[in-house]
RNA sequence: GGACAGGUGGCCGAGUGGUUAAAGGCAGCAGACUGUAAAUCUGCCCGUGCAAGCGUACGCUGGUUCGAAUCCAGCCCUGUCCA
């Protein structure tokens, strides 16, 4: 473990230093040596767990898009394979086991998010996209036995916080799941081998994975390798980054629309501002401690841009332009943007708590009676109390219907 | 296998036969104040229905009772201790 306060000579651990993203380097020493004088290929793993990323890997992917802007190679690698066990870390309880076929339109629909963030093109420092299953799934037990086995010792694998964990509360640890971190050390072998690549990159929870992965490296093959850690990110009010009760904060379009997407972050706690830009944006120093320091309302600026330069890294421009022209119309000009969601009610009109609730705004008819009587519900600005009101949308023309001061949808015919 | 303890609404946690859709806290939503922030105060917080109403709900199944989350029986699960 090395303390991470000094300076460092290579651009890649500077870069990083400065942004916000280191939290633990196995050797910084050497890996700024090495870092400053060739090209270094360094991965994160993630799991496909579901068809879409969340913010909370967003972090994880930031560190990639450092390791390609200070001139060096990023591989993502998809956890096919280490999926079909399990990462056991963080979690008190197995979690349910994903079908083959499920992983794999995960996979699919995952991939698209790397697109914007990394570069992907015919050079050297070319972002590369690899499925672990492709190797892990080919394993001969008792070569994978034999290959890694004498490596590890169940005294040691016995000391990590994820199986602690587990044996402490005497929740079952299932010998498949006490398997991954024998995979994921074993990746990094492969990638090693195959790809020179000579660095991992994680969360903190990772960190003992990734030590894993280089004394494996060292073993066996006597090749230097190094593992980087981010901190993980929660916000100033304590949650984790990305999950809220509505659900986490998805990074595919199909999964949550952009419009949202940007007015989570347009939505930042003030005293989370700077560190997002430094974090989540390409924004120079200078500008982000400029934007950090505006005061009183004025930062709500700083919190538009981050969230244009969030959504535009993850969405693509159009959908930052877009969301932000919305946002506009919707609570400076009190109209309605066109990114809002948008509900038809017919020819013979919704009542208004259908409406709520069919546009997601109220989880329950209940509810969205229980809103209506609260004085929360707007109909183009006028209040409605009355659950039974029948919207009703005149033929060619829309109606703004919001729930409390943020949500908004557009009723048609 | 044995002995205790326990399983309550998203979470924590009171409640031990009758205004109990179930105290309190957290989380969440809304209102006020603001800046689409935070903090604070107030209200709401199972579902269906325009509504009267109705339907579900305290691990599961059955029983006692006018009436059960509360009592009884069996079962399942969890924790602690013993073998």
């Amino acid at each position: 473990m090395t303390d991470t306060d000094h300076t460092f000579d290579s651009d890649l651990l500077r870069l990083l230093s400065e942004r916000g993203h280191l939290h633990q380097i196995t050797d910084a020493g050497a890996l700024d040596a090495r870092a400053k004088g060739h090209v270094v290929t360094g991965y994160v793993g993630f799991d496909p767990t579901a068809s879409s990323l969340h913010i909370g890997n967003l972090a994880s992917i930031m560190l990639l898009r450092r390791l390609q802007q200070a001139g060096h190679r990023p591989i993502v690698i998809m956890g096919g394979g280490t999926a079909k066990v399990g990462d056991p870390s963080g979690k008190d309880e197995t979690r349910q086991m994903l079908t083959d076929e499920r992983l794999a339109s995960n996979i699919a629909s995952i991939k698209g998010s790397f697109e914007n963030i990394l570069r992907f093109d015919d050079t050297d420092r070319s972002a590369v996209l690899i499925d672990n299953d492709d190797w892990l799934s080919k394993l001969g037990y008792v070569e994978m036995l034999r290959t890694v086995g004498p490596h590890f010792t169940i005294n040691r694998m016995l000391t990590f916080d994820s199986v602690k964990l587990r044996l402490e509360r005497e929740q079952p640890l299932s010998f498949l799941e006490f398997n991954y971190m024998i995979m994921q050390a074993y990746d990094f072998l492969v990638l090693a081998r195959e790809y020179d690549c000579r660095l991992q990159l994680g969360g903190s929870d990772q960190w003992g994975n990734i030590v894993n992965g280089i004394e494996l490296n060292r073993r066996i093959d006597g090749r230097e390798v190094y593992g980087v850690t981010a901190p993980l990110i929660t916000r100033a009010d304590g949650a984790k980054m990305g999950k809220s009760v509505d659900g986490a904060i998805w990074l595919n379009e199909g999964s949550l629309p952009a419009y949202d997407f940007w007015q989570y972050w347009r939505n930042t706690d003030d005293r989370d501002v700077g560190r997002f830009l430094r974090l989540f944006t390409d924004l120079p120093l200078e500008e982000i401690a400029r934007l950090e320091a505006l005061e009183g309302a004025d930062i709500n600026d700083a919190k538009v841009i981050l969230a244009n330069e969030v959504t535009r890294l993850v969405r693509g421009g159009d959908a930052a332009i877009s969301a932000e022209a919305t946002a506009r119309d919707t609570f400076s000009g009190g109209g309605a943007g066109e990114d809002l969601p948008t509900l038809a009610v017919g020819s013979g009109g919704m009542r208004v708590g259908a409406a709520l609730t069919e546009l997601g705004f109220t989880a329950s008819n209940k509810e969205a009676k229980r809103k209506l009587a609260e004085g929360a519900v707007k109909l183009d600005g006028e209040t409605i109390t009355d659950s039974g009101f029948l919207i009703e949308a005149p033929e060619g023309a829309s109606l703004k219907l919001s729930l409390g001061k943020k949500r908004h949808a557009i009723i048609t015919r």
